[in-house]
Formats: structure tokens, C-alpha cells, sequence
DNA sequence: AGCACGCCGACT
DNA sequence: GTCGGCGTGCTC
């Protein structure tokens, strides 16, 4: 006698095999179970999934028997199976990939006895109950009245607090009181990027592990090794872990006792999967939140339109409730946010790229013993090369786009396929000597402003130091941190960067930020530019000043100067009086009249191929097939175009739109259609089409 | 996705 | 004569 049990295994969507498969067993097996079974050639990861015995078809194929089980280690729950279920269903890929994509990698090659091994190793000393949590900072009015609230009401929650209004502490305070109330609860917390789980982790180990004991905090991000992934994942799963910190993955961390989630920054694009299943982190937070009746806090200065959208007030059809934490705490009564300054480019003579008058700005602060911030959101010396004789510029051969000129190691860079070569001495066209740089990034500002600021010393006679952040100067393991403790410790005056240094790091003697050439946003194709722009400069402009102390003392003020041709912009007029609601409410005016997010809700099918009529020929057809489906008529379907960067390492890409009104009606449509992209593909006609993906919720249009 | 089988080009 | 390119097909 033997139990026929449905199984999940990792398999992509487009194979046929997007649902659970029946393998035997002589034991029942519970629902959640870790298994490993058969798989053709090869023996994989599976999760025992729960479905009726008499609902099993497997017509036409034997099944197998399971090959072991992960004893010793709890099933993975109800509510974990629902969220999986859900954000397969939701994002449009197979149950297995995100199930076993949200697995830590090492959980996939471990066998059950080498698993049980690793399950009895001794852990740390139990905490002591008896210590006191070290009191945080006495809350303000504002951050107690947050807390009062969070208390008091279900949510979900939208923190809208200024840059510096103490949103962590408040994080810090509903965690303490989960803890104390509940001794089995767990509470989950995201931030953006795996540069900030550091110093979120030192804040919460200082004030829980006292009480709490060490092993209470961890962190789950991909930049761990995949032995420590293993064991915050264990330590999430078995609730020995009260506390998880992590990126965008840890939304699927198994956590029985989950009662609160935090998603910090919870506009930051980071936390939108922009591979594989493109989940956004946030969403799943705030279903996950509802499913398992944990609160769901997200925090941030500059919410998410759609955020923001959803936070109105409830008689207008808000779901979420909205927080206020508008002071920044320590700033002296007058200081508060820094003062933004517009300099209008169209009246310095042509090319400037630094006026004089910021330049002058720099000088003096630096002369002061201050700190400069400045950002250019493009890396490398120049975008382009160029030869003045027959025009030629340096674009890639294999992609639709230029390579950038890398000046420190004198080489052509493609972002976008990674082609590498020497730059050539003479146009590789018609040999002239003459090829010059065309525009600038942070290599060349960094050696512009070593120019710039070279007669200009610091109060302490030394010239001053200029020095870069971006993603080549930080490529190296640890180089970032050694940087940023540079920047700490004043050995640089000058900080060049792009938005890498704007997220979340506390620079306390930075009193000016400077924004190059934030242009390129207002006019952006991509209706979302201006709102990641305001995001951006409002986050820079946070850096300027932060410490209260330290600029009344140097009787100075924080400033932004934003360079423009632009200068009187909405988006500049609104970062001026440093009014995101205004923001907000004129970007949602015209997004309801254009009828786009979140007024309406989009996918967006991407195709790749050797030619553009092979990528587009497939989506349209899908489209057009796609009209006889139920609900079609509610489901907007534009025509196929090549994407912004059509070509990249040889390989054309298309993408269309898809829009509804209604979020049922165009996930209704996607289910079906799902089937209906798969029978296109199969036809002799798309034969070269290489892949294609949906990307529901997209982000990037 | 893996991992096979399968049929045509440059090398130990 | 083999090693190996990636095209097509299958996995409970």
C-alpha cells in the first residue's frame, strides 16, 4: 500500500510542467514536507503540496516513488504555501520556481542525512530573560503618537516621514513591543539594498541582543555565503529567530510566528524583482501581511505613488492608513530641511558643467572643514567617444547602444552586454588622431573637480581630497565600506557619485549636495522618471545638514543646488518647499488623466529573438489569438515595439503592453492567455524566437 | 531549467 | 579517426 502525493518541483513556466507532480510513497506525507525526488535523469528538491489524492492525473506517465525526506525539519506552513501559491499565480510563473527559488540554494544540495547533521549542531547560549532591552531614544510626540497608532489600528500602514524624522526608531519601538507582548512572535523587516542590512543589523543586535540573545537577529540577502543563507533560513523557520532583516527575498522567508512586517523605503525600485518571477517585495508584504494577520508597516519620505494612492483617506477608497512624522528630530528650530537652490543653466555660458557660482559654494565649504556632495547619475568618464572629422562614436557591435569611455583603465565599456576593448589611438574608421570624449560621467567630474578645487585648502592647511563612489570604484569586496569610512572619518572633502550614495548612509558633515544634470527625468519616455527623480533628490537633499549639531556650530546651513535648464519645473518648485504631497497629488492628477498606474494596472510581455519581425511577429500574434479570450474586452493590448535598447549581445527584444482597468480583469486575461502564448510559440512560423517573459506590475516601461 | 540524444566541423 | 557546437525533446 502506497500514498500518491503531489509535489512541486523547479521547473519553468513554459515546460509543460508548471504544475504539482505525483510521485508515491509507502508514508503519508503532511503538506509542506521537503522531499527529494526523481526527476528524469537527475534527483531534485521538492515540496510536498497540498492536493486531493483523487484530483492526481497522471495519464500516460509512471510514477515514481520519493527518493528521501527531509525528516527532522518542521513541513513549511499553510500560510507560506498560500503566499508561494499566490505569487505564482499573480506574477505568472510556475508554482515550482518560486517555491524553490525562495528555498536557500544550499537546502537544494544537502541530502536528508547531511540536513539532520546540520539541524543537531549545538546553538548559542540562551539569552537571558532577565536583562532589560538598553532603552532607545526617548520618542518624540510625533514618533509616540506613530507608535500609539500602530498599536491601535490593523493596517496595513504608510509611515510618510521626513528624511531624519527617526522613522528607524519607530521601527526599533513596534518590534520591541511585539516582543514583549507575544514571546513566540517574529517580525520581519526589509530594506532596499544589501548595503543597508549592515548597519540595520548593528542597530538591532545593540538593542534586542541583551535581552534577546545574538542568534534572535539575522539577515537574509544574496551577498551571504550560501552556508550562512542556510542558517538564518533555519533559524527563520524554526522561530528561533525573532528577528529577520533582509532584502527584497526575505519575503518569502518561512517565519511561523510572523506578526509584523516593515518595509523601509518602500518606494525604492529595488524591491521589484527584475528577473526571474518579478515579484514586487512590497506587494507580497502587504498580502502576506493581510493572509497571516501580521501588520504591515511601510516607511518612507517619498512613498510610491502607489502607495501614497493607496493611503488617501478611506471615504475616498484608501486601504491603507497614513502616518505622519513630518519634523526632522535634533534639527534646531529654524534648520530643519536644507534650503534648495536652482541655478538656471540657460544663463552660464555654454558646456558649463559646474557653475560658478556652486563652485564657489564648494570652495567655501571645504575652506570651513564641510563636506560636498556630488551626483551624476551616469558612470565612466564620458558616455560617448566621438571622432570631429567623420562622426564616428563608439557603439557597441553588439548591442544598440553606445560603449562608455572608461578613462582609468583607458578601455570602451558596454553597460549593457559587458564588451570590453582598449580605446583605439585613431578612429577606427578613418584613422584620424582627433577622438574626443563626448559628455560626462563621475570619472571625469572627480578629475574636474580635483581642478576646480585645487588652490582651495582645508582649515587644516591639507589640500582638499576629492574622491568617487559609484559601482566601478566599489566593485571590490569590502571597497565600499572602506569609502564610506573615509568619508567618515573627513579624509574626503568632495564626494563624486551617483545614487549610490544617496541611500541611507549618514554623512554628518555633509552640508551641500549637488545635483549635476538631473534633466534627462523631466522628459523621460518612462512615465516614472520624475517620481524616482523626486525620490532621489529629496533623498539627497537629506544628506545636506543632518546633523543639527554640527551645522549650528559651524554657523552654517544645509543647502541642495540642483543645476537646470528648467529651473522654474513643477518637480523643482515642489523639491524647493520640499513638498512631496504636492508632488504627489499633481504626478496622480496626471496619471488619472492618462489613464496609467494606478489608476490602471499593466503587464508588459517582453520576447527576445535574432530579428526584430521574430520578437514583434510573435507578440502580435499572441495578441491577436488572445482576442477570442473571455474578459478580452476589459484588457487594452497595444501593438509589439523593439524596447528602449533593442539590441543587446546580439539579440533583438520587443515588448508589448498590455492595460486594464481592472487588476481582476487582467489577471483573469493573463491565466488564460498564459496557454495561448504557449501555443504561439509553438508554431512553425515563431520557430527563432529565442524566449519570452511576463513582467506583470512592470516598473520599467 | 537541466539533461539527454543527435547530427556536422577542427583538432589531441 | 574523436571532441564539441547547440537544435529538439522529455521529465510525475
Amino acid at each position: 500500500m502506497h500514498h500518491r502525493l503531489a509535489v512541486v518541483v523547479q521547473t519553468p513556466a513554459h515546460s509543460g510542467l508548471s504544475g504539482p507532480l505525483t510521485y508515491q510513497s509507502p508514508e503519508a506525507l503532511p503538506p509542506g514536507t521537503l522531499v527529494r525526488v526523481p526527476l528524469g535523469k537527475r534527483e531534485t528538491l521538492g515540496v510536498v503540496w497540498p492536493v486531493a489524492e483523487q484530483d492526481l492525473d497522471t495519464e500516460g506517465v509512471t510514477e515514481r516513488p520519493v527518493a528521501g525526506v527531509l525528516a527532522g525539519l518542521p513541513p513549511l506552513g499553510p500560510a507560506w504555501m498560500r503566499l508561494v501559491s499566490f505569487a505564482s499565480r499573480y506574477y505568472q510563473r510556475s508554482l515550482g520556481e518560486v517555491a524553490l527559488a525562495s528555498l536557500p540554494p544550499q537546502l537544494r544540495e544537502l541530502g536528508p542525512e547531511q540536513l539532520a547533521r546540520r539541524l543537531k549542531r549545538p546553538q548559542a547560549a540562551a539569552p537571558d530573560p532577565a536583562t532589560p532591552t538598553p532603552a532607545g531614544l526617548a520618542l518624540t510626540a510625533e514618533q509616540a503618537e506613530v507608535c500609539a497608532q500602530l498599536e491601535q489600528h490593523p493596517g496595513p500602514f504608510l509611515l510618510f516621514g521626513a528624511t531624519g524624522s527617526g522613522k528607524t526608531e519607530v521601527y526599533l519601538h513596534a518590534v520591541q513591543a511585539l516582543l514583549e507582548r507575544d514571546p513566540s512572535a517574529q517580525a520581519l523587516i526589509m530594506v532596499p539594498e544589501i548595503n543597508l542590512t549592515p548597519q540595520l543589523e548593528e542597530r538591532f543586535q545593540a538593542r534586542f541582543a541583551p535581552r534577546w540573545g545574538v542568534q534572535a537577529v539575522v539577515s537574509m540577502h544574496s551577498g551571504m555565503t550560501p552556508a550562512q543563507r542556510l542558517k538564518s533560513w533555519l533559524a527563520a523557520h524554526s522561530g528561533q529567530a525573532r528577528m529577520v532583516l533582509g532584502t527584497r527575498m526575505s519575503i518569502f522567508a518561512s517565519m511561523p510566528g510572523l506578526q509584523l512586517i516593515i518595509v523601509d523605503e518602500e518606494h525604492d525600485p529595488s524591491y521589484k524583482q527584475q528577473e526571474g518571477a518579478r515579484y514586487s517585495a512590497r506587494d507580497l508584504a502587504v498580502y502576506r501581511g493581510q493572509q497571516e494577520g501580521a501588520k504591515v508597516l511601510l516607511g518612507s519620505a517619498t512613498p510610491s505613488l502607489e502607495s501614497w494612492h493607496h493611503s488617501r483617506p478611506s471615504a475616498e477608497g484608501g486601504r491603507y492608513q497614513r502616518l505622519l512624522m513630518p519634523t526632522r528630530v535634533g534639527a534646531a528650530a529654524d534648520a530643519g530641511l536644507p534650503r534648495v537652490r536652482r541655478v538656471d543653466m540657460n544663463r552660464q555660458s555654454k558646456g558649463t558643467v559646474f557653475s560658478p557660482q556652486l563652485v564657489s559654494a564648494m570652495q567655501e565649504r571645504v575652506a570651513r572643514g564641510e563636506q560636498v556632495m556630488v551626483f551624476l547619475n551616469r558612470r565612466g568618464y564620458a558616455p560617448v567617444l566621438h571622432c570631429n572629422d567623420c562622426g564616428w562614436k563608439s557603439e557597441c557591435p553588439h548591442c544598440s547602444a553606445f560603449r562608455v569611455f572608461h578613462r582609468i583603465d583607458r578601455t570602451l565599456r558596454c553597460h549593457h552586454c559587458g564588451f570590453t576593448q582598449a580605446v583605439p589611438r585613431a578612429c577606427p574608421d578613418c584613422g584620424n588622431l582627433d577622438i574626443a570624449p563626448l559628455g560626462r560621467g563621475t570619472e571625469r567630474l572627480e578629475e574636474q573637480l580635483a581642478e576646480l578645487m585645487s588652490e582651495t585648502l582645508r582649515p587644516d592647511g591639507q589640500p582638499a581630497r576629492i574622491a568617487r563612489i559609484d559601482a566601478d570604484s566599489t566593485r571590490a569586496k569590502g571597497a565600499l565600506e572602506s569609502q564610506l569610512a573615509q568619508v567618515h572619518g573627513g579624509e574626503v572633502d568632495v564626494l563624486v557619485g551617483t545614487q549610490m550614495i544617496a541611500k541611507g548612509h549618514d554623512f554628518r558633515r555633509v552640508t551641500l549636495v549637488a545635483a549635476i544634470n538631473p534633466d534627462g527625468a523631466l522628459f523621460s519616455s518612462d512615465f516614472r522618471a520624475p517620481e524616482r527623480l523626486f525620490a532621489l533628490l529629496m533623498q539627497a537633499a537629506g544628506r545636506a545638514g543632518r546633523d543639527a549639531a554640527f551645522v549650528s556650530a559651524q554657523k552654517s546651513e544645509g543647502e541642495m543646488w540642483v543645476q537646470t535648464f528648467y529651473p522654474t519645473h513643477p518637480l523643482f518648485e515642489a523639491l524647493k518647499t520640499h513638498d512631496y504631497p504636492a508632488f504627489a497629488q499633481a504626478q496622480l492628477e496626471e496619471r488619472e488623466q492618462a489613464g496609467m498606474p494606478p489608476f490602471s494596472f499593466q503587464a508588459l510581455v517582453r520576447a527576445e529573438a535574432r530579428t526584430q519581425a521574430v520578437a514583434q511577429g510573435f507578440l502580435n500574434s499572441a495578441s491577436a489569438a488572445g482576442a477570442e479570450l473571455e474578459g478580452a474586452s476589459q484588457v487594452f493590448r497595444f501593438s509589439a515595439v523593439p524596447m528602449t535598447i533593442q539590441r543587446v549581445a546580439n539579440i533583438e527584444r520587443a515588448q508589448m503592453l498590455i492595460e486594464s482597468p481592472s487588476r481582476a480583469a487582467l489577471q483573469r486575461f493573463l491565466a488564460q492567455w498564459q496557454a495561448v502564448l504557449h501555443a504561439t510559440r509553438a508554431a512553425p512560423e515563431h520557430k527563432g524566437l529565442i524566449r519570452w517573459a511576463v513582467d506583470v506590475d512592470p516598473l520599467l516601461i
